[in-house]
DNA sequence: TATTCCATTATGTCTACGCATAATCGCAGG
DNA sequence: CCTGCGATTATGCGTAGACATAATGGAATA
C-alpha cells in the first residue's frame, strides 16, 4: 500500500517531524553551497514565522545544527554557517572477524603466543601495581587461509579480571574485548612500516614488504585496558573513512536531537 | 534542584546549563561503567523529580546522549545505555601545510606538475562532460627540508572554476581548495604500499620503502571536486584516530544540545 | 489454553510563555 | 572626535502544560 504521494524519487520521508524538517532544510542549503560559509541564516524569529511553530522547535534545530558543527551561533549577532573543518572524518575500525566475514571471505585465527606476566618498566599498561597483572597475547587472522594480519596484545588483568579465564585460542581478542568491556576511549595510531622478520614470516610475506600498522590504546577513566597493535598486509588491506556533516552517530533521521 | 556544591575537583565548571549538567553525569555513569550497557537508565519522570526541572530539560539532555549514540531509547519501555561500537572514531586528517607548522617543523612546498586536461575514460571525476575540465597536479609536501609527501590531485574545474587561475606553485592546493570550497562529503582510503621508483626518487627513500597512502575523494552532492592520493614516508608520518563517546563535534561543553 | 483487545505508560513532539545574558548600535557627554 | 553608557535585540535556558504514538502487560474472550 505504498500509495498515497509517494510520487517523490525520496521513498524515505513520510512525515519526519517538523524540527528535523527545519535542519534538514537547512543543511540541504548548506550542502548545497547555497549558504556559503559565513553566510548568516535566518533568525529563529522568522524561521518561527516561516514554519509557523514555536521557537523552541525552531531552536532545537538549530541547536542540532550547531551540535554537528554546521552553524555557529553568536549571541545577538545571529546563527552562521561554519567553515567545514574537513580535518576529521569518521573511521570504520571494525573487528577484523567481523570485517572478515563482511567481504564475503572466510575468517581464520590463530592463538601464537599466551603469556601472563607483571607489568615492566615503561609498559604502556599501567597499573594500579599490583601482581600478577599483564595477559600477552599473540595471534594471527587468516582471510581465505591467508594470514592477514598479525596481532600483539596486552590486556590489563586488573581491568578485565574476567580475561584471565578466557580460552583465546578460541575467541579473538578483539571480539572478546568489544563485547566485554564497556563504553572505553580509545587512541588509535596509523602508520607503514616495513615487515621484520618475525611479521614477515608470520604474514607469509617477503621481509621489508609494506604493512599497515593500527596501534590502539584503550583505556577507562585512569585504567588502561589493553594496547594492541595489529600488523596488516598491506596489499590485502585498506581502512576507510568518512566524512559527513552529519557527525559519525547522527543519522539524519535520528530521532534523537 | 542545584545545590550549590561546586567543591569538586573539577575547576571549569561555573554555572554548567542544567541540561548540560544532567547529561554530564548521566554520561560519567555510563563511562565510569557504573551503568553497563543494557542498564535501564532513570526514566524521565524520575530524573524530572530528581533535578526539580521541567520534563523539556531533561529530555533535552537524554535526546543529546541518543544523538550521540550512548544510549537508546524504546518508547514504553524507557532509555537503555547502548552497546559499545568502537568501530568508529575520529580521524585527524589535517591539512599538510598546518600539521607540519603545528609540529614546529618548517614546512616546504614544491609544484612538481601542472597540466590541464579532458576527462578521460575510467577517470575518477565523473563530469557533466563539458569540455577541458580537469586540472591535474603533482606536488611535494617537506618538513625541515626532507621530503614528507607527495601529492597527486585531479581537480575538477566544472565544480570549481576558479581553481584554473590559482597560482598552485605557491598554494598548496588542498589549503586553498579548504578554503575556497564549503560544505562537502568525503571518503577516505588509507593504505601501505612499497615505494615505486617514481616515488622513491621523490621522496628521496629506497625504492620498496614503506609508505603510507591516503586517498580522498571529495565531492558536493553529485559533483566530484576532487581526488587526491597523498603518499607519505612511511618512517616520518603517522595518523592519529580518537574515539570518545562525544563524538567528533560534540564538545562536552558545546552549547548546542 | 490461546488469542484478541484495551488500559497503562514512557517517550516524541510541540506550544506559549518567561527571564537571563551578551553583543551591538546609537546617543550623549567629555 | 572619541568614549562610555544604556536601550535594543537575538540567542540561551527553562517552565508548565498538551496531545500523539507505540509498546507492554494484563484482562476478557473464544
Amino acid at each position: 500500500m505504498a500509495d498515497g504521494r509517494t510520487g517523490e524519487t525520496d521513498a524515505e520521508a513520510p512525515v519526519l517531524p517538523l524540527h528535523q524538517r527545519i535542519r534538514a532544510d537547512i543543511e540541504a542549503k548548506i550542502l548545497s553551497g547555497e549558504w556559503p560559509p559565513g553566510h548568516r541564516i535566518p533568525f529563529e524569529h522568522e524561521l518561527t514565522r516561516q514554519y509557523g511553530c514555536a521557537r523552541m522547535t525552531v531552536n532545537k534545530a538549530i541547536a542540532a545544527l550547531a551540535g554537528a558543527g554546521l552553524i555557529e551561533r553568536r549571541r545577538r549577532a545571529g546563527s552562521f554557517v561554519a567553515q567545514p573543518h574537513l580535518q576529521s572524518a569518521v573511521l570504520e575500525i571494525p573487528d577484523i572477524r567481523e570485517e572478515v566475514t563482511r567481504r564475503g571471505e572466510s575468517y581464520g585465527y590463530e592463538l601464537i603466543a599466551r603469556r601472563l606476566r607483571r607489568p615492566g618498566e615503561g609498559d604502556p599498561v599501567d597499573l594500579a601495581g599490583t601482581g600478577v597483572a599483564l595477559l600477552d597475547l599473540t595471534c594471527l587472522h587468516r582471510a581465505n587461509g591467508r594470514p592477514l594480519a598479525l596481532e600483539e596484545r596486552v590486556i590489563s588483568l586488573a581491568a578485565v579480571p574476567e580475561a584471565a579465564e578466557v580460552d583465546f585460542a578460541a575467541t579473538p581478542p578483539g571480539s572478546w574485548l568489544l563485547g566485554h568491556v564497556p563504553w572505553t576511549e580509545a587512541e588509535h595510531r596509523i602508520s607503514a612500516i616495513a615487515a621484520n622478520v618475525r611479521m614477515a614470516s608470520a604474514l607469509d610475506l617477503p621481509r621489508g614488504a609494506a604493512c599497515l600498522v593500527l596501534e590502539r590504546r584503550t583505556w577507562r577513566g585512569a585504567d588502561t585496558i589493553t594496547v594492541v597493535r595489529q600488523v596488516f598486509r598491506g596489499d590485502l588491506y585498506h581502512l576507510v573513512a568518512h566524512f559527513s556533516p552529519q557527525g559519525p552517530h547522527g543519522r539524519p533521521d535520528s530521532p534523537a536531537d
